[in-house]
DNA sequence: CGGCTTTGACCTGCGC
DNA sequence: GCGCAGGTCAAAGCCG
């Protein structure tokens, strides 16, 4: 939980400490729209080209992104909550890590959940983006800080070699990109997403450059904060889950940083090529670095079991730490939280899909080696790096009810995943959950799948 | 027994 | 061509 207390701690520091470069913004100014997810509904993510290469899993989201999505849902139930985020886009620099102390537990769990997507931030996307688009994309409360397609040069000297970042406001309550210093932008580059010198993120490293251009693989990478040590493992590795099945197959140490960088395969289904590498920042070490590779050619997993070993958060050795004190049962009972913490991701949490902790804020962000290059790749290459989109679990609950599950999960969020998400079905039942429309994820709405995940996503 | 992690060895691409 | 670094393989062992 350490780890997540930093971004707490900053959310919380800033909203009350006043908003960096923004101390005299309204909270009360900042307003809803009418319908949250058409917050994520940017001119970026309208890009259906997603969907155009007839890719089957296309109307699936990727459970991390989905996750950053519900968590906004579960924003939007609180109008409280949204307070917090508001802070949470004036992070302040002077941020120290583990010094939050959380009064409301339940707002800063929100609190984290907005930040996961204040921290979301597009990449070369908006730089395919016009203007006006990253105007309209500054509906988009994940976007509100972008990167900007248009000033690149007002770029705050940051260690990361993070494209261009530029405040998005939002049309009603934010001011215009000025309102996001370059201090916020440093400090979600330095904190939120170390798109910076660490290895795999890295954009400007020739070599880098050379493995992706050599792999040609798009990638995305996500950047969150370490989850807590309920899921870390023996060697004190911790290893976001999601939805996926994810085998290690390999870790190597990096060069430059002291954390190595645990290779994962995705184990839901044989044949599937889909990978991650997860490794620490090593600019902020309570920040992990996962970078997505190649894609499932598969649904998800229809079944927790179909993630065997995924969400084994104590596994051999370190299992045995853990049943030192607590016993096999504990390790069980805590592989089995585990898997529901995860599963209730699916339904409403993004906090634990990615940290496995309460506290999950992430950053998303993809890179591409070159974005020129990437500017000239045809929309038809791009589709085939992220074609894949996923249908998203439909949570149907409130911000509350997560909190609440966060404690006990008896349902199979899986099964509400699939029953209201996948099916398709019961959607007057999902609409009376959800009288944003937040969970109206079919393609018809206004934010498509690819949208919403496009919303968060370049190539790399 | 199946699936997982661990970890050293091997492979590959790139820069010099 | 060599060395480096990243990425992958596969054997060994653990766990439920």
């Amino acid at each position: 939980m350490d780890n997540y207390q930093g971004d707490l701690t900053d959310i919380l520091r800033a909203s009350t400490g006043g908003a960096l470069g923004q101390p005299d913004v309204p909270v009360s100014n900042w307003e809803f729209p009418s319908d949250p997810m058409n917050l994520a509904s940017s001119s970026i993510m309208g890009d259906s080209r997603v969907n155009a290469f007839g890719d089957p899993f296309c109307n699936m989201r990727d459970p991390l992104l989905h996750e950053l999505n519900v968590a906004a849902s579960s924003y939007f139930s609180s109008r409280s909550s949204a307070d917090h985020m508001l802070c949470t886009t004036s992070v302040d620099q002077d941020h120290t890590s583990n010094n939050f102390v959380g009064s409301n537990s339940a707002t800063a769990g929100s609190c984290s959940n907005i930040l996961a997507h204040q921290k979301v931030f597009e990449d070369h996307e908006m730089h395919k983006s016009t203007a006006a688009a990253a105007t309209t994309s500054c509906r988009n409360i994940f976007s509100r800080i972008q990167i900007s397609p248009t000033n690149p040069t007002k770029l705050p000297v940051s260690p990361c070699n993070s494209p261009v970042i530029a405040a998005c406001s939002s049309p009603r309550g934010f001011r215009p990109s000025a309102m996001v210093s370059s201090d916020v932008i440093n400090v979600i580059n330095s904190k939120g997403c170390l798109i910076d010198n660490t290895g795999s993120v890295q954009i400007s490293s020739p070599r880098n450059l050379g493995i992706k251009r050599r792999k040609s693989q798009a990638k995305k990478v996500v950047c969150i904060p370490a989850p807590a040590a309920a899921n870390s493992r023996s060697s004190g590795e911790v290893v976001p889950s999601d939805l996926w099945a994810w085998r290690k197959y390999g870790q190597k140490p990096i060069k430059g940083s002291p954390y190595p960088r645990g290779y994962y395969r995705c184990s839901s289904s044989k044949g599937c090529s889909a990978r991650k590498q997860v490794e620490r920042s090593r600019n902020d070490p309570n920040m992990l670095v996962i970078t997505y590779t190649s894609e499932h050619n598969h649904p998800w997993p229809t079944q927790r079991n179909a993630l065997a070993g995924s969400t084994r958060s104590q596994p051999t050795k370190s299992n045995a730490a853990s049943k030192s004190s607590t016993g096999a049962e504990a390790q069980k009972t805590a592989n089995t939280k585990e898997d529901q913490k995860e599963s209730s991701n699916d339904t409403s949490s993004p906090t634990d899909i990615i940290g496995g902790s309460s506290t999950a804020s992430a950053s998303v962000k993809e890179e591409s080696d070159d974005i020129e290059k990437q500017m000239e790749m045809d929309d038809n290459e791009f589709s085939e790096g992220f074609s894949q989109s996923y249908r998203p679990s439909m949570p149907g609950q409130s911000d509350q009810d997560f909190f609440a599950e966060l404690g006990e999960i008896d349902a199979d969020p899986l099964d509400l995943l699939f029953t209201q998400g996948i099916n398709g079905q019961d959607q007057k039942e999902s609409k009376a959950l959800d009288p944003f429309s937040i969970f109206d994820w079919s393609e018809d709405t206004s934010i498509s799948s690819g949208e919403a995940k496009r919303g968060f996503i370049t190539r790399q």
